[in-house]
DNA sequence: CTTGCTAACGATAATGATTATTATTAAATA
DNA sequence: TATTTAATAATAATCATTATCGTTAGCAAG
């Protein structure tokens, strides 16, 4: 387990070594995804580089976020209506268990679930490569209401 | 478990009681989604629906699966690039294995999956009132390519 | 430290699945 | 069969995401 700076270092270096130019931008969008547990849309993390860096354009986040969905560093949650969210503190498949009412996404803990895995490998002949857990529901905050 | 065609009856005899008119368009596009296996999207439905009604439009097609989907007789499966697929056979929350070469999705055979679920919302608090498994993978066919 | 190369930027147009609109058609009921 | 109005076909609008393109700036070499 990597601290949040150690792991900005390790990406970065990562980055370089792709040969990927480290500008503030993306700096300071990777920064927000490696600091923020609410699982951010890309418009959230638009918003907030913008605080600091007022003149960042939309298709700059865009691009960061495919880059760095691509060499793996954040997790890609897709919706049906809704944009899509992402976490960059837990970048490998894992469950997620989301409030329709009020949209937060929590990581519930879960076992169980690789032996899930192989189960459904061995009995389908499939190679499993990934997969996507998602639990719907109302939140203890909204159950209230 | 009902017969396709008992189950076609109950879906019509359901929409009347909602005061919906039984269409030509409507009864064939149900029909589509009760005899595939092949978790279809609206597009596919579009062109095997159009073999026997050539005018029909793909607003009808995007409306009847909205009802479809309304009155819990066929399952959503979200996609993050592809278009959503549909399931009518089992139009309930299930898991699904999906190849990511040939988009082929099939239904594999899951045990423990209740119990993953009430121990998530046990130790959340949740109220969890659905939830979405994917298992992306290769499928044998492809995985000999 | 400056220069040159070119990746990344900002602005904005394009894309593509889905939804909304509207005039017309045709189920359902009397 | 006529009346009512939901559903249809055609098509425009929406909206998240992607592509384009002229400009800017990271960074390696001198």
């Amino acid at each position: 387990m990597l601290s949040p700076q150690q792991r900005l270092d390790d990406i970065i270096g990562k980055l370089r070594q792709r040969a990927c130019r480290i500008t503030p931008q993306r700096v300071a969008i990777l920064k927000i995804f490696l600091s923020s547990d609410e699982h951010p849309s890309v418009e959230r993390v638009y918003e907030q580089v913008r605080a600091d860096f007022p003149t960042t354009s939309l298709a700059t986040v865009y691009k960061t976020v495919a880059l760095l969905k691509e060499i793996g560093e954040i997790l890609e949650i897709n919706f049906a209506d809704d944009r899509n969210r992402y976490d960059g503190l837990k970048p490998y498949p894992h469950p997620h268990l989301i409030c329709t009412r009020c949209k937060r996404i929590i990581d519930p803990e879960v076992t169980l679930l690789e032996q899930l895995k192989s189960e459904v490998a061995q009995s389908s002949g499939y190679l499993v490569l990934s997969h996507q857990l998602e639990f719907f529901g109302i939140c203890p905050t909204c159950q209230q209401k």
